[in-house]
DNA sequence: GGAAATTAGTTTCTAATGAAACTAATTCGG
DNA sequence: CCGAATTAGTTTCATTAGAAACTAATTTCC
């Protein structure tokens, strides 16, 4: 009765991608993503990429770009255009480091702060629709799990690939 | 003492992005899913989306594109073109339905079918080795943790969005 | 039976993505 | 110090994704 969980069975010819974790994990947070996708874009005119800036910007204060990207796990590209748009459009500034003049050092305008203050909370509830009908128990199973699986994922990407 | 799961707390000036479900699972789940690619696309010339045809066909036989739409919740622009690169690399066949000449029936050639099984094990033992330290009841935690949140975002994709 | 609506699947067009090359500033080694 | 290597960040370019329009076949409904 070992039921051999998350690894399904080999295929003699019946395998199923539907109990394929990678497959599971990628529809899930595809879908929720794609739900908040919509109300940044719709209500902020604002992509992922760069509500992901607003929110690292919001939460820890002054960093680099090179900050960012380490926090984030996003790659530089993404976060260089996502800063030329956001500052584009008022929401953050650059002050290049005195020190090191190849180096910038982002934080968010009033304007900035203001779209951040904002958002959180209608995000925040956009999550609590979706687990509206899930048990306190049940959202630490998540919580552990979750944690359980970027730990791995974290020694999978330090491992090369 | 109540923690305030997954939820966070709202930003007087700390809200963390770090804490926050959607980015968590789509970092873990990119991380993942970004391994795997790697596996089919240096082994086989393959990317995710004709992958997931395959193994939707290797799992559950012949059926059409909107059957594997329905499945697998990508797009029908996805498969359609998957399909058209897989039909030409000559890994599946399409038989125009006699009685509905839109339709047509998909299935996995010889050569499909043999892609399906080598693939398959090695996709398996990467994930092997991404849970490699991870015990069988945090196994079965992820898992129930997963099926939690397709329920859950089950209901968000019906209820509009 | 035939115009209007629906469905299956494809094509087109634009925007997002990411790898690789590049620029500019800094550090390292001798 | 000064040339080579490194680092921060940007730009270029080719691919990919996805929305919307489109084609073709089939239903619906009067």
């Amino acid at each position: 009765m070992t039921e051999n969980l998350l690894e399904v069975r080999v295929p003699k010819d019946g395998w199923d991608l539907a109990g394929f974790l990678p497959y599971r994990l990628s529809v899930v947070s595809n879908t929720i993503s794609g739900d908040l996708a919509r109300l940044y874009a719709e209500r902020y005119g604002l992509g992922v990429p760069e509500w992901r800036v607003v929110a690292i910007l919001g939460s820890f204060g002054r960093m680099t770009a090179s900050d960012v990207v380490e926090r984030t796990a996003m790659d530089k590209v993404q976060v260089s255009r996502s800063v030329a748009r956001l500052k584009e459009a008022g929401h953050l500034e650059r002050v290049v480091d005195a020190a090191d003049r190849r180096r910038a050092h982002l934080s968010l305008t009033e304007r900035g702060r203001a779209l951040f203050t904002d958002i959180v909370p209608r995000a925040e509830a956009r999550i609590e629709r979706l687990l509206r009908s899930v048990s306190e128990e049940d959202r630490r199973t998540i919580d552990r799990a979750v944690g359980i699986l970027e730990q791995a994922a974290g020694s999978l990407a330090q491992a090369d690939g």
